[in-house]
DNA sequence: AGCGTGACGAGTA
DNA sequence: ATACTCGCCACGC
C-alpha cells in the first residue's frame, strides 16, 4: 500500500514498548531503596538515563517515580516535598543538609539508598 | 535537515 | 560545593 498504513493507535490503549519496561522496572524498586536513571537503563540493556527520564517524565505518574532518581541524589525538581514524605514514610537513607546549607532540602545518601536489582537479575520480567 | 531542549551522568576546573 | 563541558538520544519546531 502507499501509506505506510500508520494507524492512529489508541492513545489510551498501549504505551511504547520500552515506556512499559522502564515502569516495570520502576514497580521492582522495593520501599525505602532507589535506583538512578542510568540504572534502570543499564538494567534495560537499552535506551539511556535520558530516555528512562522521559519516559517517567511522561509515564511516571502510574508507579513508584520517587525510586528512581538522579545519580547525585538531589530530590526532583517541583516534587522536592512530595518525594521527601514518601521517602521518610519508607526510611529510605537521606543525607541531611549541612547546617550552613540552610534552606537546602535532604538529598539521598546514594551509598545506602541505591538498589541494584540483587535477588531479581535473572527474570528481568 | 538543522537546532534547541530535557525528571541524565561523568569528568574537569 | 558550584559551574561548565561533553556524550548521549528522543522530540518538537
Amino acid at each position: 500500500m502507499s501509506q505506510e498504513s500508520r494507524l492512529p493507535a489508541r492513545a489510551d490503549d498501549a504505551l511504547p514498548p520500552y515506556v512499559e519496561r522502564v515502569l516495570e522496572v520502576a514497580e521492582l524498586i522495593p520501599p525505602g531503596r532507589v535506583m538512578t536513571y542510568g540504572d534502570v537503563a543499564e538494567w534495560l540493556g537499552e535506551g539511556g538515563p535520558r530516555q528512562v527520564g522521559r519516559a517517567m517524565s511522561l509515564y511516571g505518574g502510574a508507579v513508584p517515580w520517587w525510586r528512581v532518581v538522579r545519580a547525585d541524589g538531589v530530590l526532583l525538581p517541583g516534587h522536592e516535598l512530595r518525594a521527601l514524605a514518601r521517602y521518610r514514610a519508607e526510611g529510605t537513607p537521606l543525607k541531611e543538609a549541612s547546617r550552613a546549607a540552610e534552606g537546602h532540602l535532604p538529598r539521598l545518601d546514594m551509598r545506602r539508598a541505591r538498589w541494584d536489582g540483587g535477588g531479581h537479575t535473572e527474570g528481568h520480567i
